[in-house]
DNA sequence: CGTTACCTGAAA
DNA sequence: TTTCAGGTAACG
């Protein structure tokens, strides 16, 4: 469900209502979903602390908590962050709920269970892994083709790889490649400067879109006040297949890619003469 | 490297 | 009943 945009929406939401917010009481409804920690020992370490400024790096939420100790989420594929007042009804699926000393509950609430809560001294190690931020002024071609150099595997399975850049998923990753006209199964190290610097273009583009409408809607992302995105209606590829390509009219293409369903334009976003992925 | 497993529910 | 789903870690 969450990529960057809707892990960076929710933590928008949640920012301003959690900050010097204390937890008066931690409860775990589904072990599956704590890493790091016996649930136990999770619900100890949450207990009177006071939450500070929220973050996000990749399509992690970090929770400062005082004395070098963090609350860090990733909320898989169905994971929902949603503050709501005590009396108010749970949200169907709550796995985890942190009861605020203010009245208020932080539910961790998520359908499939992909997603992880953990309490940790080291935020670091946990994003250690990632690659730069996408919207950072940093990340440019020179940084993109750095880590495409060399590379045979198609363009969209590097996008996704979260060591390469940190944040896109399957819906961005599409969307992105579409706006940048190229073909999601292109050798990566087969882009060129130009390619390089178009793709990179259109992953701010696509990602910026998609904070300012707060978030794509597909079944079940809401933000931290429970409320859907919007940016599910400026979708042009993703979820399209068989339909007629905004920009030339033919039908779509949906194909498996690195085992994720995949949407382009052959027309629009065709593969490189020659290339192997061609034959 | 691509594929499978992890979970649960909705839709075909 | 089968297939599919926004993610990612493990497997061969």
């Amino acid at each position: 469900m969450p990529e960057l945009p809707e892990v960076e929406t929710v933590v928008r939401t949640l920012r301003p209502k959690l900050l010097g917010a204390t937890i008066a009481r931690a409860e775990v409804r589904d072990d599956l979903v704590i890493a790091g920690s016996s649930p136990e020992d999770f619900c100890r370490a949450l207990a009177g602390r006071t939450i500070g400024h929220l973050r996000r790096r990749g399509k992690f939420a970090i929770a400062p908590l005082g004395e070098g100790l963090f609350l860090v989420a990733h909320l898989g594929m169905t994971g929902q962050l949603v503050l709501a007042p005590a009396m108010a009804p749970e949200p169907r699926f709550a796995r985890v709920a942190l009861h605020l000393e203010d009245g208020h509950t932080l539910w961790y609430a998520d359908m499939r269970k992909f997603g992880r809560l953990r309490v940790t001294q080291d935020a670091e190690a946990v994003t250690a892994g990632l690659g730069p931020e996408p919207l950072h002024p940093s990340f440019d071609a020179a940084v993109l083709l750095n880590r495409t150099q060399g590379r045979k595997r198609p363009i969209k399975s590097l996008l996704l790889d979260q060591s390469v850049v940190a944040g896109l998923g399957n819906i961005y990753a599409d969307e992105a490649l579409f706006e940048a006209g190229l073909n999601p199964c292109t050798p990566a190290g087969d882009l060129t400067g130009d390619q390089a610097n178009r793709l990179v273009e259109a992953i701010r583009g696509v990602l910026t879109r998609g904070i300012a409408n707060r978030g794509t809607t597909i079944s079940d992302y809401v933000d931290g006040e429970g409320r859907p995105g919007a940016n599910q209606l400026t979708l042009r590829v993703y979820g399209r297949a068989g339909q007629a390509c905004v920009h030339c009219g033919r039908p779509l293409s949906g194909i498996r890619l690195a085992g994720r369903s995949t949407c382009f334009c052959p027309e629009c976003q065709p593969l490189a003469p020659g290339s192997p992925a061609e034959r």
